[in-house]
DNA sequence: CAAGATATCTATGCGGCGTTAAGATAAAGT
DNA sequence: ACTTTATCTTAACGCCGCATAGATATCTTG
């Protein structure tokens, strides 16, 4: 899924730290899950002295901060493709949901980091906030064109809130075994995806 | 919310341990969040030494079990209580989403633990899984009564399964600050709640 | 009731954590 | 060349989860 590049220079002033300890933060994120997360491993794994980070980072959450925007970058990414590859425009909510939790079950423990950091500040990132291109507009923008009212735009707010809801909490519940037995009858994981999505009949008021 | 009992015995043997430590974790958990919950913290409030713990609980995880199990047991109980609430059986099963929500605004960091522990085993407790008289099949009655056919099975468990989500999804996204205007606007949290709900068109096939 | 067995708790210690303070070293500015 | 500044290291503090060994209270059995 991913190649987050390994960190070689090893001189005492290491040119671009902030940058190593991100790519070290992914690199044992993806390789030993979130538990693994720890500002002293951050910095063993990018070949430096605990306290080193100190100095690009106010402390352990501003990292985390900083590791959060990656992902959130790459799950905007992830809806953007996922919109252009949509065969039809009513097809293209679901396809826009399966992207999502594919992503959430491709990089978990990213994904937990992202929302973890988010549920600190108790916002998301400005790129969720209701505006022009961001990842929020991707999704009101796909239903205004399945025939959504853009001059309700409670409704419309409304609607692209329950889509996000939805996605998210897929996202969160599909690694759990309970839903194996599911996975199989639909003949797939991102079938039952598109099962759970088509049982939450999503959508705005029509214009 | 609660009323979680403090604990005043002060002999040698305690008397039970096992639930005071359980009622001391949750008390620090209402009082000052997830973060805080530590077992030396635990014990402290216990009033017992760091080590204390080790002869009733396996470890740290054991003891959030028995947290989490705590956490299940009043989630159920909101739940049925708000379906013999309902007024009718077609508001029922937004009434049973608006009183899971509420209870995960209302318990947050023990919310947290339930949500962390199960996935920590990738899986939820025996009461989510698909049976006779536990949460999951709560929401699955409701679901029949209001129209789905008992006898497809599948299409029952993916709609139920697609309620369970999107409850989730909205508790988790609720309390981010991104909804504060769309929650005025909607005249209140809990009609926020609905209307959300309402744009999950959750529902079976019909019969 | 006495005495040994058992359950429960304390004391102590290990390594790891996040964070801070003080000192070393390299690069940049004058 | 010399100073200043940015960057990194070393060392230390108080927390943490957890393991071990020893103390103390209750239970069991005579």
């Amino acid at each position: 899924m991913s190649d987050i590049p390994a960190t070689d220079a090893r001189r005492y002033h290491h040119g671009d730290l902030s940058r190593a300890l991100i790519d070290a933060a992914r690199r044992l994120l993806e390789a030993e899950g979130q538990s693994a997360l720890s500002l002293r491993a951050v910095a063993r794994e990018a070949g430096v002295s605990p306290a080193a980070p100190y100095h690009h980072f106010k402390d352990k959450g501003e990292l985390l901060d900083a590791v959060a925007q990656e992902g959130w970058t790459l799950l905007d990414a992830a809806l953007v493709k996922a919109k252009a590859e949509a065969p039809d425009i009513h097809q293209a909510l679901t396809e826009l949901g399966v992207a999502y939790v594919c992503f959430a079950r491709d990089n978990p423990a990213l994904y937990r980091v992202m929302y973890d950091t988010a549920r600190e500040k108790e916002a998301l990132p400005e790129r969720m906030q209701n505006g022009e291109d961001n990842s929020y507009s991707k999704v009101r923008d796909v239903l205004i064109e399945a025939g959504g009212d853009p001059n309700d735009s409670l409704d419309l707010e409304l609607a692209t809130s329950a889509a996000w809801c939805s996605a998210h909490g897929l996202a969160e519940m599909a690694g759990f075994k309970q839903f194996d037995h599911l996975k199989d009858a639909c003949g797939g994981e991102t079938a039952f995806f598109r099962a759970i999505f088509n049982h939450m009949g999503l959508a705005p008021r029509r214009r």
